[in-house]
RNA sequence: GGCAGGGUAGCUCAGCUGGUCAGAGCGCACGACUCAUAAUCGUGAGGUUCGAGGGUUCGAGCCCCUCCCCUGCUACCA
């Protein structure tokens, strides 16, 4: 029985490179969901692609004096070819909010919501900058904190006694852009009416039993505090325009529209394929889950304003899982931050360092429960005392065995023994096992199973010691390797969601025909008389004392 | 300030609705083995008992209260 599912997965902007944090904590596990979904035999389309508006696209192309159009055209390959080369490549589609199928659907669903009752249009005093002729966002005002007088605070908060601040109460507030003395000016907005959807959301909320204690909390949290009506409108120029009469000069708050980027690419992609209506079974048909993959900043617009713009419109199917997770921290305590400019650009890690290997070890730090710590030292222990010495040498080892002692040919074998019997029983059961806690979006313990029937197999070959029967009972030797290969071409498919790159060259391999993808997740022998290729190490060691002068 | 998450062996972390819950991996020590990328397998030391102090209970990392520390969010930056 077939699931139907749809993988949303948070859109970066493309202001800048990606970041490790967003690599563990949305793209991986959203990658390896994917690969082990498909494995399984279930119907998956994968959506995200790079968010092009908002404000962090346009402080850049302020920085950088170029448009926000320049920008996209900069950093939307950089994250390509970070998928390419970390192998995050499982999406359906990666599109971006500029395409014309973008605009038209969020505009489509703004005057659904408009038709409906569920925006109205208010007024605001707001900040302007009369020389640069727009309005403030409350990060961009300076000024003289009213509680302890430090003269840099911001407009939102202020960094010096960390007390939450109105921008208004700024004394001698300047503006960031060009320093002149903001006035307070009216403006007119579009408000999506949160209130309007309180009670239901509630209800929807409280059935969420199985998503993560975090994210539940937090939801609920906004429920309990009282929700508010949010702006879902900008003076800015870059965006998509309101489609209302009169309303040219200003754009549709980026959140909006970014959450509606999920409907687009899912839309996108049916086109593209020549079904126009296909996208229709992932958002009609109650039968089909929804899992989004986000980091915890957020949450609230996946399990609050992203529901109630769907319940608002009233048609469409609302989110299944939002596994959001926490961060990646730094060696000192400092959060990956792009606009800090500080922490570990995966490009730039996969300059020193496989896909593989990156992927591997975070995985194993993946922040699924709270935060975790990145060291470049633990990666480079992960990959050699984990991934090498447990998994890379159990194939290692044993495919070398059959090239010596079988001609690299797969050696028959006849009635097994219990010990034999034992262990293809364990790699049966990790199937189970592991197939579970990735299905439970637990990617960390899902990946720690089939480690565990790693660890087996080397136990298994240890205890038979095939290199010394060799030489006095061939039959039990070629056993004993015969049934560590069908186990390690277990592991294959096992470990493939986590590392795609190694699986796939250690199929090639064992020269078996079609992909992994074709074989599905299930334990499946090799047969005998296969001639092996290799052997190959399938990782590289990283030497540790030449590390030592690397950057950090 | 408010809200959320976290403080468990040297390190990174598991511990669901309270009763083998004091654990795993890495590191470390010792032993075995030598097929393998000096990898593997076994054994063991280590936590003054799970941030501090109270409390509930027959029984508490797990529930309640207070305090300390870390991280994030606070609605216009992942």
């Amino acid at each position: 029985m077939s699931e139907r599912l749809l993988v949303c997965v948070g859109w970066p902007y493309a202001n800048y490179f990606l970041h490790v944090g967003q690599a563990a904590g949305a793209y991986i596990p959203a990658d390896i969901f994917v690969r082990y979904e498909r494995l399984a035999g279930n119907e998956v389309v994968m959506v995200s692609g790079s968010d092009c508006h908002g404000t962090p696209i346009t402080v850049t192309a302020e920085r950088e004096g170029i448009s926000p159009r320049d920008v996209v055209d900069r950093y939307h390959p950089k994250i390509l070819e970070t998928w390419e080369k970390l192998g995050i490549t499982s999406w359906s589609i990666y599109t971006t909010t500029l395409t014309e199928n973008h605009y038209a659907t969020t505009q489509e669903i703004f005057l659904r919501l408009l038709e409906r009752g569920y925006l109205e249009k208010r007024t605001a005093d707001q900040l302007y900058d009369p020389e640069a002729e727009r309005f403030l966002p409350d990060r961009y005002v300076e000024g003289t904190c009213p509680h302890c007088g430090y003269k840099e605070a911001r407009g939102d908060q202020c960094d010096n006694c960390g007390k939450t601040l109105d921008a208004v109460e700024l004394i001698e507030p300047r503006s960031r852009f060009t320093g002149a003395t903001p006035v307070l000016r009216s403006s007119e907005h579009y408000f999506l009416m949160l209130t309007k959807f309180q009670d239901q959301l509630g209800e929807w909320l409280a059935k969420q039993t199985h998503w993560r204690r975090n994210v539940l909390n937090f939801s609920l949290g906004w429920i309990t505090e009282g929700l508010q009506d949010r702006a879902i409108t900008r003076d800015i120029s870059w965006g998509v325009p309101v489609p209302v009469e009169g309303w040219d000069a200003k754009r549709i708050y980026v959140w909006f529209d970014a959450v509606i980027g999920y409907l687009s690419a899912t839309r996108e992609w049916a086109q593209n394929k020549g079904e126009p209506d296909d996208w229709k079974r992932f958002w009609l048909d109650p039968a089909a889950k929804q899992y989004y993959f986000i980091g915890k900043d957020n949450i609230p617009f996946h399990t609050i304003i992203w529901p109630a713009m769907l319940m608002g419109h009233g048609e469409y199917e609302l989110p299944y899982e939002v596994a959001a997770n926490q961060y990646v921290n730094f060696s000192a305590g400092q959060k990956q931050s792009k606009s800090k400019g500080t922490g570990t650009w995966v490009l730039e890690l996969l300059e020193r360092y496989s896909a593989d290997t990156v992927r591997f070890y975070l995985t194993q730090i993946m922040p699924e429960t709270a935060d975790s710590e990145f060291r470049e030292e633990e990666l480079i222990r992960a990959n050699n005392d984990i991934l090498i010495a447990t998994w890379g040498n159990l194939a290692n080892r044993v495919i070398s065995m059959i090239h010596r002692n079988f001609d690299g040919v797969v050696p028959a074998t006849g009635e097994l023994s219990p010990e034999s019997v034992a262990l293809i029983g364990d790699a049966r059961a990790t199937f189970a096992t592991a197939g579970a806690e990735f299905h439970a979006c637990h990617f960390r313990s899902g990946l720690q199973e089939s480690l565990k029937l790693a660890q087996l197999a080397n136990r298994y070959l240890d205890d038979r010691a095939p290199w010394k029967a060799v030489k006095t009972d061939r039959e039990h030797a070629a056993e004993t390797l015969a049934t560590a290969l069908n186990v390690i071409n277990a592991l294959k498919v096992l470990l493939h969601p986590v590392l795609p790159f190694s699986t796939a060259e250690l199929h090639e391999d064992m020269a078996l025909e079609g992909s992994i993808e074709d074989g599905g997740w299930a334990y499946a022998p090799v047969p005998g008389g296969t001639r092996l290729g290799g052997p190959r190490p399938l990782y590289v060691k990283i030497d540790t004392t030449a590390q030592a002068a690397g950057p950090a």
